[in-house]
RNA sequence: GUGGUUGUAGCUCAGCUGGUUAGAGCAUCGGUUUGUGGUACCGAGGGCCGCCGGUUCGAAUCCGGUCUUCCACCCCA
């Protein structure tokens, strides 16, 4: 017996209807991408080694799916590296590709080294599978897509003001109403470090202050001292732990809190500007809210840090985030660009959709007509029938053989096709065609002369 | 990377403390019905019981390993 095939962990199939229903979310997202005037492109599926490693972090090292070099890889390691034994060392050796984790870096990579063709500001859009050896888990895969947005070469803050737009005409289009926008500043969070004496702690500070909704204020506390942050900055903190009301007011606290500190200010201030402006812009069905245990991302964000969650009662991870980083380029050696930019978490907006049924009826309806076959003569006929309806652009078929016609119907019933068209050795001889809606079972009889009677009713 | 969980027909799952030819529903195919589907009735095909090894007279069932699934942590879309 043949051996049963599989696919690798944390990898999917999709299913016609599954990629449709993808291509529904791609379209949109494109679109208003398109209409707030990114520009696309894209970049190689891997990139070498050293465009990718050291981005991320230690954690994100271990992620990073590695391409085995080609020919005798082994044959050319040295002895004393081969026999060490020591995956740190040995893999430099015979690895030199890897697949590409994210589009920011690359993206990073990408304006470094096209610097002089690109028009500043550039807008970028980009849309492009990416790879991670996480470990899998809901709505969390190894092979996956983003949908990136991005401005470079430009500080202003109207950038922020624009990708929360974005996002809530993104989400309100796809009809995912009541998302959260979650807003903070990374200036805040080293704010808030330095006044109360944790400059030196600022990450694993604010990686333990991300954890509030979910391990609680006890749980972030005890974090916080087995990373070893004194107590008494600890309970300088604490009124962070418990900051709610409105927007207006969380600001006013975090001014009050974070005035001896110039970039905490600064923070609040940008913080400030982005929530005034929106506000009097309006949102279309999002919500925008300050939160300042929100620290995704820490290792290039230096100004605001978005993160959106599902509406309230759906149990999924965020499905989208994004920041400021005044100097990514930096690393490829451009200084002085800033970059701003938010993602889309294709998979698991699809999971949302999915959960909340807001796909749109009959998305994956893939055919509108199918015609029976009653033979060589009639089939003929209804060819070239079908032929109209295409030309019409009506998603056309006719059955391929004469089968039984219990065979056919369960074909077109299978298939979910509203209309079935029989023309048969009777309708042949009038010149006709009959058509019957498979929902009300109904049937209606139509010239084969004037096909755009038929058209018309679609 | 750490801890746990899962795996039986294409799909969803039964299978009691180890004991004959491993079951059901749905799906598929054929028939009742050679010009009418989605509802009914009859029948058929389809299983290395995830994989490898061990215990036993005997393993889907017990033990070990491995892969996979899902979950929590780490981290993150």
């Amino acid at each position: 017996m043949a051996q049963k095939p599989s696919i690798p962990k944390g990898t999917r199939d999709f299913t016609p209807s599954e990629v449709i229903k993808r291509n529904y979310i791609f379209d949109v997202v494109k679109k208003h991408f398109k209409t707030f005037g990114f520009q696309p492109i894209e970049t190689p599926s891997f990139e070498n080694s050293d465009t990718l490693l050291g981005k991320y972090g230690e954690e994100g090292d271990r992620l990073i799916f590695k391409i085995l070099n080609s020919g005798d890889f082994i044959g050319k390691v040295d002895d004393v590296t081969y026999s060490s034994k020591r995956s740190s060392s040995l893999a430099p050796k015979i690895s030199e590709k890897a697949l590409k984790y994210d589009l920011t870096v690359p993206f990073a990579r990408y304006v470094v080294m096209h610097q002089n063709d690109i028009d500043f500001p550039f807008k970028r859009y980009q849309i492009q599978p990416v790879w991670r050896a996480d470990r899998p888990q809901k709505g969390r895969f190894r092979e996956f897509y983003q949908c990136d947005a991005d401005i470079v070469g430009s500080d202003s803050l109207l950038q922020e003001v624009e990708l929360i737009q974005l996002y809530d005409t993104v989400f309100s289009d796809l009809k995912l109403e009541g998302v959260t926008i979650k807003l903070n500043n990374r200036k805040i969070l080293a704010g808030i470090a330095e006044v109360i004496g944790a400059k030196r702690s600022l990450i694993d500070f604010t990686v333990a202050l991300d954890k509030l909704d979910k391990i609680g204020e006890e749980g972030v506390k005890k974090e916080m001292l087995e990373k070893g942050i004194s107590e008494v900055a600890i309970e300088k903190a604490a009124p962070l732990f418990s900051l709610s009301g409105s927007n207006a007011s969380q600001l006013e606290l975090l001014e009050k809190l974070l005035v001896d500190s110039e970039e905490g200010t600064k923070g609040v201030q940008e913080l400030r500007f982005i929530i005034e402006t929106i506000e009097s812009l309006g949102l279309q069905s999002a919500n925008l809210v300050i939160d300042v245990t929100l620290a995704r991302g820490l290792n290039y964000y230096t100004g605001a840090i978005f993160e959106v969650s599902a509406p309230k009662g759906v149990k999924m991870g965020s499905i989208g985030g994004g920041g400021r980083y005044d100097d990514l380029t930096g690393i490829f050696g451009l200084k002085n660009v800033s970059g701003v930019g938010i993602s889309f978490g294709l998979d698991r907006i699809y999971l949302v959709l999915e959960e909340l049924g807001l796909f749109p009826e009959n998305i994956d309806q893939s055919l509108q007509v199918l015609c029976l076959n009653f033979g060589d003569k009639e089939s003929l006929a209804a060819l070239k029938l079908v032929a109209e309806l295409r030309k019409a652009g009506i998603k056309s078929d006719l059955y391929p053989s004469n089968a039984k016609m219990q065979k056919q119907f369960k074909y077109a019933n299978n298939r979910k096709v509203p209309y079935v068209i029989l023309l048969g050795e009777e309708e042949l001889k009038n010149n006709s065609f009959i058509v019957k809606n498979m929902e009300s079972g109904t049937q209606e009889v139509y010239s084969l002369d004037s096909i755009s009677g038929f058209i018309y009713t679609l």
